[in-house]
DNA sequence: CACTTACTTTGGACAATGTCTAATTCGAGC
DNA sequence: GCTCGAATTAGACATTGTCCAAAGTAAGTG
């Protein structure tokens, strides 16, 4: 995570204790915290981090394309430091475990012209849901 | 309209004034009307209306399986009377336009076994995104 | 190192969307 | 027309997110 740290900083990023302790939630692979899970796991580094902190990280982390926002669900946005690699998701329909997935293909090139009523389509969001493997056993 | 309606008092369902109004406000082609863009128009046609009668007839028509829930973006969810034909949306990125499309081919079969985690993959749920022939022009 | 200043953080008010409940009303079968 | 279980209602409450004015601080300057 200090990639993402020292790159922030050469962006003019004004480094403090909050958005290192943010940054620092959001590291590793297939996470996708909502705000208010960030929330909870910064308070455990920095216990007088604020809510609007949270918030406001988040945004500028989305705004500098280093974080995504996925609703995967209709409940609360989840961030996903994975941004550098287009993928989509795959949901337990059950307990909500979120994976990223690469299909192989390209989605895009399966809405016919006739199915585009003039647009111009840009860009094309997957969400595959199903049962996990943990759900499954249980 | 009378379709949907006759089909539901043949499933038991009880017919108010309020029932009949949300029916009426959910006919059409792609339609993908918010609760509260529901309620108001409903409101026009019946002033009495209230907002929780909205929320639970919509409830209950998503849970017969007559309105599909779809969330296009983060906000509100929004009510679809297209539920007997599987397709996904097209929305555009600048006004929110939703229209329905019918992609070729089955986006299923596009995400490898090894990208599946184990999971058992049932349902799939695509989203263009784009810029619609108006607010091209604009 | 101390100063300065613009940027950041904070608590809490506010907004949007949705859920729940207890009291009242009503559809429809008898 | 009655009756009764089902439906409606107003409003309280919950969750998620935004906004603001006041206080605090990172980091460049000398
Ligand atoms: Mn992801
Ligand atoms: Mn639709
Ligand atoms: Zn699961
Ligand atoms: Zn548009």
């Amino acid at each position: 995570m200090s990639d993402l740290l020292e790159r922030l900083r050469g962006r003019g990023w004004r480094m403090t204790a909050q958005r290192r302790v943010v940054a620092e939630v959001l590291d590793g692979e297939h996470v996708h915290l909502t705000a208010d899970e960030v929330h909870s796991r910064a308070v455990a580094k920095l216990p007088e981090i604020s809510r609007a902190t949270v918030y406001n990280t988040l945004g500028e982390l989305v705004s500098l394309g280093e974080v995504l926002e996925v609703s995967t669900d209709q409940r609360a946005k989840r961030y996903d430091p994975n941004a550098h690699q287009p993928h989509h998701h795959l949901v337990c329909a059950r307990c909500g475990a979120i994976r990223d997935v690469h299909p192989v293909g390209n989605p895009l090139a399966d809405l016919p012209d006739s199915e585009r009523f003039g647009f111009t389509v840009s860009d094309v969001e997957v969400t595959y849901r199903g049962v996990c493997p943990n759900c499954a056993a249980a």
